[in-house]
DNA sequence: CTGAAAGCGCTAACAT
DNA sequence: ATGTTAGCGCTTTCAG
């Protein structure tokens, strides 16, 4: 496979003109006689001439290319965040290069690696949930390498990010389980260490104290989001003497996965118990009863992580690190409402 | 945002010392004397150094890269498709760049004159449902740019191809729906130029006639993939006078679809209508039934691809094409069997 | 053991 | 209106 490219070089020398003379040509420059600049346009479309981008970038410096981590590329919050962040930053001529940490530090690491060796302009970033210390960001600091989280996110002191109202979301999501007949309100949350599990935690919390609840241990379970450590979760709540009425999940795959659980076991939704995941899945609509859900603007979110990176990207001033918090939306649908069905 | 990436030159001033000394240093050659060495290397850490990859990619031509197009990236089987290729071409120390032609032909255009311009190595393509004319890859032919399908294919002479077996897989299928009690077997088809669509309706065909059950327009419904297209496909078949027993889809967004239109109805998944998809989708386990499904090897589909795509990408002789047909795998679970619920 | 110089493909300032 | 030249950062002969 000798791919041997054509360059400026080549079409120069079968014109018997200068390299000069042909790039200029390829761009429409005024200097260029008419008949040339056709000339030259017409032998580069024929012989395929495809300017070499590699020179280009090492001329002008800057790759003109944004960096994303994110956990992975199947969840369609994520995919959908990223059709955000790709739509604001085609618009900005900038490319972008998607890598997934698939949920571990370890590649987390790798992937920021190798988009530094890329030289991306700027990086945006989900952590994974692996992640709990955040020492490998630093070279992302120092080498001046424009930085923002979203969803998932840490050092918000100095990095910027967009996050939704986790603690908002959870506590609104607690009184519609009371405002529709639950009383004993469980709550499996993720990884402790996240951003999004504390928050949703506290709001969660905040909820029940709102509707005069108290707060039991018993009704709280922890999960590291699989399906199969959902699952688990939920056969601990539903072993205990009195089993809740309705469950708040980390997110819908959590979700997913009790109600699979919930159903194994006999058990109704939302008759016996009610059900609402975070951040709505894709097939929250294709499982019965569809699922309750806090409806993330994934899209929007991945906008505004783009405009914030480019801002950053383009002002000179160094700006101060901004915190973006998106407003979610509790879809109400089946699994939620006890007086129903 | 003055970046100032340190360069070589940069780390040679700083040395007194000159750029080739540098750039031996930092590559531990023999040549140099362990001191210096070590102390450039600490420099170049110090400065976090990293090499400019445009200047490697403009000396050593080939970017080492290979670029993918799928018709989306939230769908399951491409992502898992897409991993299957990172694997393989990672081993072999290629990067990948993925791109998404939203189902779009002219996003798909658009997809490959990006990939090429960015000089990637290779391609691997999935066309997008929308494809049905195949001119647009007479471009990446000419400039001799290797190239391999996946899933949905065309120019199978010139272009080597993974498939998975659809004729077979839709044969057994229809067989499966037969020898479970089924006998009026439908079958809801997609976009009739690909050829995904084309050979599971032959593999439906052959399968029906393998049983010995006539063939009936009414039970051929065709959509476009799209939930609401396979809802309405599915609203025709059960509106017919005597509706099907059985339903084949051909994929399982379409499967899903159908199973919800079927459960608005009323009837009852596998008992009045049995249901078959296709691909095996992530959620097929979530849903109630749980989806008999045809799974297909996706992640090794994408190692083929990038197998095939490297293969011809590294052998100075073109390879004559190659079309690789992969064995598909019927999972039998809750929506097929007549017999059991 | 180390340095000087050429060249990858391209652009743009500086000639002509 | 066209050509010449320098230089982006790097590797790699070729010369010491």
């Amino acid at each position: 496979m000798d791919k041997m490219h054509v360059s400026l070089k080549d079409l120069a020398e079968e014109l018997h003109i200068s390299i000069s003379t042909v790039s200029r040509a390829l761009k429409n420059h005024p200097d260029i006689s008419p008949a040339l600049t056709q000339k030259v346009q017409e032998l580069a479309k024929q012989r395929h001439y495809i300017p070499n981008p590699y020179a280009i970038r090492l001329l002008k410096q800057g790759s003109k290319t944004i960096g994303v981590i994110v956990p992975d590329i199947v969840t369609h919050f994520y995919s959908s965040v990223i059709s955000g962040i790709e739509a604001y930053t085609k618009e900005k001529g900038y490319a972008v290069v998607i890598s997934s940490s698939q949920e571990s530090c370890l590649k987390e690491k790798d992937n920021i690696d190798n988009l530094l060796n890329l030289r991306v302009d700027g990086l945006i970033i989900c952590l994974s949930k692996q992640t709990t210390d955040f020492k490998h960001f630093d070279k992302i600091i120092e080498g001046n390498t424009p930085l923002v989280f979203f969803d998932r996110v840490c050092r918000t002191g100095e990095i910027s990010s967009v996050v939704a109202d986790n603690y908002e979301a959870a506590r609104m999501a607690t009184l519609h389980f009371f405002q529709t007949g639950s009383k004993r309100i469980a709550f499996i949350n993720g990884p402790g260490d996240l951003n999004i599990a504390k928050e949703r935690l506290s709001g969660y919390l905040a909820g029940l104290k709102d509707c005069g609840l108290k707060i039991s241990k018993d009704l709280l379970a922890s999960c590291d989001m699989t399906p199969e450590s959902a699952t688990s979760a939920t056969q601990k709540l539903l072993a205990l003497d009195v089993i809740p009425d309705a469950i708040l999940s980390i997110n819908d795959t959590v979700a997913f996965a009790a109600m699979k659980e919930i159903k194994k076991q006999g058990l109704k939704i939302p008759k016996d118990i009610a059900l609402v995941g975070f951040t709505d899945e894709f097939h929250a609509t294709i499982v019965e009863p569809e699922l309750t859900s806090i409806m993330h603007p994934t899209f929007e979110m991945g906008q505004e992580a783009a405009r914030l990176l480019i801002n950053q990207l383009e002002s000179k001033i160094p700006e101060t690190p901004r915190q973006i918090v998106m407003r979610t939306r509790l879809v109400i649908r089946e699994s939620s409402i006890k007086n129903s069905k």
